[in-house]
DNA sequence: TAATACTGCGATCAGCGTTCGCACTATTAG
DNA sequence: CTAATAGTGCGAACGCTGATCGCAGTATTA
């Protein structure tokens, strides 16, 4: 026999009988997005998701099987943000920068993407409609079908990376951070680490020009050259 | 006056009054990570480490401020397992890349290193010393410190993501990546993302070899040559 | 009209990170 | 030698978490 639906986009979001349901998967992922937008991702406790849909817990899960479900439909509601109508050039790099760019934004918009935790295929319907559009930005290269996919996957990874960089330098540092950067000066300074010393010294410089100049375009560009080369 | 000392690294294990500890943060540390590598990191809370140890839970706090620091003091033990004695060739992409083999060896060997969050500047100084290597090999290419930098963290995500592919691989899948798996093989088939369900069968077929040949070091290469040059 | 399948949700469970306060002990100061 | 001090071990507890169970109520089907 095989297997009831399992995923939450298979499984139908109402029965056939009973009652209509008070509340839908979307307003949920809404109400989740908006207090992880302002709060963080630890905010998103099924608790507080209930509180501001005036609920109680146990009645989410009615829509979600566990909290992992909403990371998933969270994650695939702002992949929405993505916009995949504009023609494609035909260039692969290009192309694919313009998805990167957009990509960055939207993680930057919402911060909380760079907590959920990395499964492997979390991918809803317009995370596979993103996954299309990389695909066909890369057809016109000549690459195995592996190799486009790793090629993509290597994106993203430059994606959260920069994502996360950038909100490092725009964030106001916690404290942690600030006790981890005195003690890797701290301990730069203790003369057995000379390259660290240097290099950190050259970012503290650079950042005293306050230009937050990011080099993610020319550098996505760089890789991308010599992947698709 | 110049706030308290803050990391792990710069705490005094112990004070100089008072018995002294039954345990250290080494043990600590180690209980941890025997019961990562078994059990993966949800299975290191501050209870069973405690267990482990044979105390209570409040005890761990006089070695530690808090769980995130048991993770700084696990990733740190686990990156000293990288050899930085060797000498150098002097070809940045050649000694980059014996460094991001071996970190993925260590991945791999502890797949709970892809579940500790990512905090900016976690860095220990076992880190610390990876780090200085990792620019040491990089000193001859003509790049600027915040382009070494800048490689060498996208070299660090080349090594996350093809660990976490590799584990993946090797790993018998959970339910929920059947079911995504079943997902995205219908939704696929579906016809509106023919290039998705190409590359699918272009991954499955290559899997029928059997041969689960990594790209790492290859695409790794191609990288580094393309961003040291 | 009866059976059925669904909804909302209060109560509750087990587990978590962390804090408090107390009994105890080694070091230091007088 | 004694008293003050700072450190240690840790039982008990707090507030929070994700999740389950069972029951009352409701719309659909037979």
């Amino acid at each position: 026999m095989p297997q009831e639906p399992v995923t939450v986009w298979e499984r139908p979001e109402r029965g056939a009988r009973g009652p209509a349901p008070e509340r839908s998967r979307a307003q949920i992922t809404a109400a989740a997005i908006e207090l992880a937008d302002a709060e963080g991702l630890a905010a998103v406790s099924m608790r507080q998701v209930a509180v501001k849909l005036a609920t109680g817990p146990a009645s989410l899960y009615r829509y979600l099987a566990d909290r992992d479900e909403l990371f998933d439909l969270m994650a695939d509601a702002v992949a929405a943000e993505v916009d995949l109508t504009a023609p494609l050039t035909g260039d692969p790099v290009e192309d694919l920068l313009v998805l990167a760019l957009q990509s960055k934004e939207v993680h930057l918009r919402h911060p909380w993407l760079l907590d959920i935790p990395t499964e492997p295929l979390r991918l809803g319907p317009n995370g596979l409609d993103y996954l299309e559009r990389a695909l066909r930005a890369l057809a016109p290269a000549p690459l195995s079908e592996q190799s486009k996919l790793e090629t993509i996957g290597l994106l993203n990874a430059l994606v959260t990376q920069f994502a996360r960089a950038e909100l490092h330098a725009q964030r106001s540092p916690t404290e942690r951070q600030k006790a981890q950067a005195t003690y890797l000066i701290k301990a730069a300074a203790e003369g057995r680490h000379p390259l660290v010393a240097q290099a950190l010294a050259g970012q503290t410089a650079s950042n005293a020009d306050s230009r937050p100049q990011s080099h993610f375009a020319p550098l996505v560009r760089r890789v991308l050259v010599g992947l698709t080369s």
